[in-house]
DNA sequence: CCGTGTGAAATCGTTCACAGCC
DNA sequence: GGCTGTGAACGATTTCACACGG
């Protein structure tokens, strides 16, 4: 398995530099928008002009994957939206399920945005005996210790880890050995979790302070 | 204004690469964890160490701001959380008001780790008019048309979008032109602002893209 | 003529390795 | 002995610039 060179892959994803797997999502995103505001197609100059990126930079990125344009024409947008989404791996549907149902576990199960993108929300467990045995917008609350039973019959594969910060590893724990392979956690911790489970991290204050530092030092596009 | 070298700023702000920013922010978060778990002092490898990166990476970033440790013994948690406060901007309070009380806007209002990290949501602002004049959390609720007086009377500098992708960009127009010098976004679009608002977006699909491209690829560290 | 895909060059960020200090 | 701060080497990513295709 080292570097074969079939029609349209040609690099081993592992060698994507990951700033190029993010913009991905953002041109998919773009994408979606100009197809929705009626345009067939889009060039690299266009995409990138409305993301802040050079037409070069969104050129470069899409090689990494395949030659997915036309000289002179540009990229089909219903194209290029389907090729983005096989190689970001969207292309089918995946199994979530959330760990805790505070304020923000509770939007999470409400974001229409996942389920657009191809994401379904199966479940969510609690500790709190209130909330279980409900549904909260239609997806049903379970108590902790039945994680690994709706895992594994559901067939989950991804887990969102919305607990707070004292309970993030144990939460996270728990989802790996239920057998999820990717966790996205919104608690303020650095997860320690075994190499063959996949993790991203959202912090909101984090956000917020990358902003300051941003605002206290003038300007974000000088 | 061409590099000046006081005592603990050797560069400008404005070319520290973003990368780094965001690091201080998870070194910032770790040394608090530290701290809170007794730790009075430690070292550029066992921070690195706990966030998966390496000593040489850690000093490198410290470097870009000042001297902040001691040779042989390595850093004072309590001085180094203080200097990057400072650095980031976030050792005075910040105010900051939301727009749109949705799920996801109740959700930020409720959320704990902002106040703990020098952010003051003084209000939140909605179309819906079954919700404003209200207080969820604490925080009032006010019509959509009183953003500017809000900013304008109570100094606010932040504003968080938290409305759906198609009123966005005007929520953050409204933003601007109250007089918000910082956006941080929730909404999957890329906004459009004048070069002296700073922004940042969070778009949780994303996230959870990244999340599987990663998970279809085996492993986020290899 | 416009726009892609891509070597080659330039730029940027990370790691190495070590002098100096506690 | 352990650890910082930092030039210099290295590796990675971005930009340039142009040959080729519709």
């Amino acid at each position: 398995m080292s570097n074969s060179r079939r029609k349209s892959e040609p690099v081993d994803p592992k060698e994507v530099p990951k700033a190029v797997v993010s913009r991905l999502s953002l041109y998919l995103r773009e994408l979606q928008h100009l197809l929705a505001a009626g345009h067939a197609t889009t060039s690299s100059g266009r995409l990138g002009r409305q993301l802040g990126f050079t037409d070069a930079q969104v050129r470069r990125d899409l090689a990494y994957f395949g030659h997915f344009g036309q000289p002179g024409v540009g990229y089909r947008c219903g194209e290029l939206i389907a090729a983005i989404r096989s190689i970001l791996g969207t292309d089918r549907r995946w199994r979530v399920v959330i760990v805790g149902v505070g304020n923000l576990g509770r939007a999470l199960i409400g974001y229409k945005g996942f389920g657009s993108q191809g994401f379904n929300i199966v479940a969510a467990v609690d500790v709190d005996p209130s909330i279980t045995g409900r549904e909260v917008e239609g997806v049903p609350v379970y108590p902790l210790d039945q994680l690994d039973s709706i895992v594994r019959e559901q067939g989950v594969e991804l887990g969102l880890v919305a607990v707070p910060a004292a309970t993030a590893q144990k939460a996270a724990d728990s989802l790996v050995t239920a057998g999820v392979t990717g966790i996205l956690n919104f608690a303020p911790v650095t997860l320690n979790l075994p190499d063959d489970v996949s993790h991203v991290g959202v912090d909101l204050a984090t956000e917020l302070e990358q902003l300051c530092f941003s605002v206290a030092n003038r300007g974000s596009q000088p």
